[in-house]
DNA sequence: ACCTGAACACCGTTCAAGT
DNA sequence: ACCTGAACACCGTTCAAGT
């Protein structure tokens, strides 16, 4: 890869990250390689669908989020390290606009599988607590996974914000305990 | 209102169903007025938000809704009122595109508030679950209201149609109770 | 090998001109 | 009083031409 298209690779990634907290995932790509200072086939060439660069801009944030389930696997007791991994996500969903649209990003083709790095993370919580908590048996990841960011949607649109927020996932959380 | 405007409305009414039935609710507003044989220009006098033009399209199956809720209210126990509803809404909402998002549609200027008749059609039944049955008192009519439309939502989108959108919902309900 | 930016087909929206 | 449809500013996307 070419020095130059290697640094325009780099600041596009960062005027998106830019131009998608103002204005949300939907954000025009042409502005967003207007910003940049490259023409719209530029930024066609390093990332060939709006989905591939969502991914992009986002991987950092969905590494976190991975390495924090594994954080709680290893150290905390199985209801709450589902509870807390939970409250987690909501928390990144609220900050960052996009970002709950993004978790379920998935594909080979996107460079960066989101979709599949969050339902790797979150497998490994839920099935300890189905094994060894008293969590429901007949959920499976998709779902926990849908009520996860259902909740992270509901809350980032309405009115409430974190204290909203929280209490739906309460009861959420509750909804899974057997 | 003249003959001719009446009809043109009534007409840009059925083709903007059939075409969101088709696209969903993001459907090109010009094809809508393209379809129907009338000018842009038309389509935006009788409709000028796409928001006013939704909650026209669905004011019919929302006050289906809203009676349901009423039928249930004087006929059936505060738990199962609340689950059959909530049900009742799933079922609308899996089968037409769209639907969900027409439920949170406000404000008066609308002609029709979808999220007022649902809000106030819902609130007899939490009350009454909250007073008489066993459902949580902290949660409030948006919350309900979030949660149900958030189990439509991830449903609609998700492989699993109407087994994952059950089992969602029967989630959400026993972390209702209390 | 990579970038440029004009060009294309579309979109939502407006508004002067018609009937 | 209502409709028309050309026009405008935008969008996503492509691709010949450049370096």
């Amino acid at each position: 890869m070419r020095v130059d298209a290697r640094r325009n690779r780099e600041h596009l990634l960062t005027t998106a990250r830019a131009v998608i907290a103002e204005q949300g995932p939907e954000a025009s790509l042409n502005e967003i390689a207007r910003r940049a200072g490259v023409g719209p086939g530029t930024l066609y060439r390093h990332f060939p669908t709006r989905q591939v660069l969502l991914a992009a801009v986002f991987r950092d944030r969905v590494e976190t989020l991975c390495a924090r389930a594994a954080d709680l696997l290893a150290h905390t007791s199985p209801d709450e390290a589902l509870a807390l991994w939970s409250r987690d996500v909501l928390a990144h969903a609220l900050t960052d606009r996009g970002m709950s649209a993004s978790m379920t990003l998935g594909g080979a083709e996107l460079g960066f599988d989101c979709h599949a790095a969050m339902r790797s993370a979150a497998t490994g919580l839920l099935l300890r607590a189905q094994r060894e908590g008293r969590t429901r048996p007949d959920v499976d990841i998709e779902d926990l996974f849908q009520l996860v960011t259902g909740v992270a949607l509901a809350a980032s649109e309405l009115p409430g914000g974190l204290d909203r927020a929280e209490r739906l996932l309460s009861v959420t959380l509750a909804g899974l305990r057997r």
